[in-house]
DNA sequence: CACATCCCATGATTTGAATCATAGTTTCAA
DNA sequence: TTGAAACTATGATTCAAATCATGGGATGTG
């Protein structure tokens, strides 16, 4: 799973007195499944450290349409991209299932920022690391075709939430169809088609909502595999 | 034009005996137009900071598909996001004009970012403000219609080398049909028919390889209007 | 200066994926 | 428990953009 644990860097790189202080200052709140933590366009006035539940964060286009960034989960932030100049926040988080955050005020974590030079550094170094996958993910979004968009849609949905416990094929937690059309950047019915189709191949398997992933080994060689994309074919 | 002018802020947020140790241990190197400063897979080394001229940035899908991230030109940096890690450079830079760049020793940098918590601290926030543009271009590469993006890319090539001093219509560097192309993610043939549909609609003039844009305006709207953005309509 | 290589341009054809249409299934709240 | 809303599913049709084909013009280099 990506390193993207930034209360262990707080942990780890902040002075006592700052974890003490932050300890004090942070407001804990909960949000019920399918409720909006923060929304696009908001004034941003924290930034947001999931303690537990699994979040995903996305940017609405138009009414109908939306485009899923990535997912959070324990101990991974939310709000850090609207850090720096006057602007609102570009993405909206939505707990996907009971959710337990910390807000830490904005104006305390740019104080913690300027107070712990180590923090600090490592901080951006886990900026940079966000702007390398980013533009990895976008690089793969715009070069790829269908069945390549859907298979990582499939492969994000498992790095993000894991395997369930007791079966280790099964996911965790399996997005809805339309969050994979939302993620693959395509339409439900498009995916709905790729899964089906996937399920004939035996690499995945289909049981109502949840989805199993038989063969994650296929599945990466679908994503490795560019030979099919004909879009990508800009000469 | 966006701020990126990292010697600015070497400038304004290091201490003076670091400035003049940085003066000492870069090395300046000029490369010719069509030449290639650093390439996809290499190790890092540098930083690198654009002294004077015109560089392109992408990143090889396969032999005959790139897809261009950005434009850098004076006071510009290249290679942050390679910090931190063990990581090859992914993207390549190729020299459009000729060009001067400063290299500095990737050690030396980390120890400046280290030794100098404002310009760390500002270099974060410099990196969170090339994340939300990132994750904006790509939304907009991903949801937008052919006339969409070539019109997107017009668009960035005005703001990364502006336009002709005697003529404020004139592109001061007209990128290739073929780059138009690769940062628009489509193929050069789309992006000669859709040039050629702006030329008709008065939007651009075309004269050889030059372009001029005639109405900036009626460009933007372009851009804007995403009716009819039929990929986009995700339910 | 010639010859090759790259770049610009346009028409005809194909095709991957979106859209339209229709219907069964889960889920959850009144 | 029932009815509505949301999700899942599949077939038919349409369409935007890629691909294929072909030629002209500019550029540059031995």
């Amino acid at each position: 799973m990506k390193f993207n644990q930034v209360d262990q860097l707080i942990k780890d790189f902040c002075s006592e007195d700052w974890v003490l202080l932050l300890n004090e200052r942070v407001t804990e709140v909960n949000y019920k499944a399918k409720s909006i933590i923060v929304s696009e366009g908001d004034p941003i006035e924290h930034i947001t450290l999931v303690k537990q539940g699994k979040v995903k964060i996305y940017c609405s286009y138009d009414e109908s349409t939306e485009r899923i960034y990535r997912f959070a989960t324990n101990g991974q932030v939310i709000g850090h991209r609207g850090l720096g100049g006057n602007h609102t926040l570009p993405i909206t988080a939505y707990a996907l299932t009971d959710t337990t955050v910390a807000h830490i005020p904005l104006s305390l974590f740019n104080s913690l920022l300027k107070a712990n030079a180590l923090f600090c550094y490592h901080f951006m170094l886990f900026l940079a690391e966000e702007l390398r996958e980013s533009e990895k993910h976008m690089k793969e979004l715009v070069n790829m075709n269908l069945r390549q968009r859907v298979a990582i849609a499939l492969k994000m949905n498992a790095d993000a939430f894991g395997f369930d416990k007791e079966d280790d094929k099964k996911l965790a937690y399996t997005i809805s169809r339309k969050d994979i059309s939302h993620l693959a950047a395509t339409t439900y019915e498009s995916v709905i088609r790729t899964l089906s189709d996937f399920q004939k191949e035996k690499l995945i398997a289909l049981v109502n909502k949840e989805i199993r992933i038989l063969d994650f080994h296929q599945l990466l060689a679908i994503i490795e595999n560019n030979t099919h994309s004909l879009a990508a074919m800009a000469k």
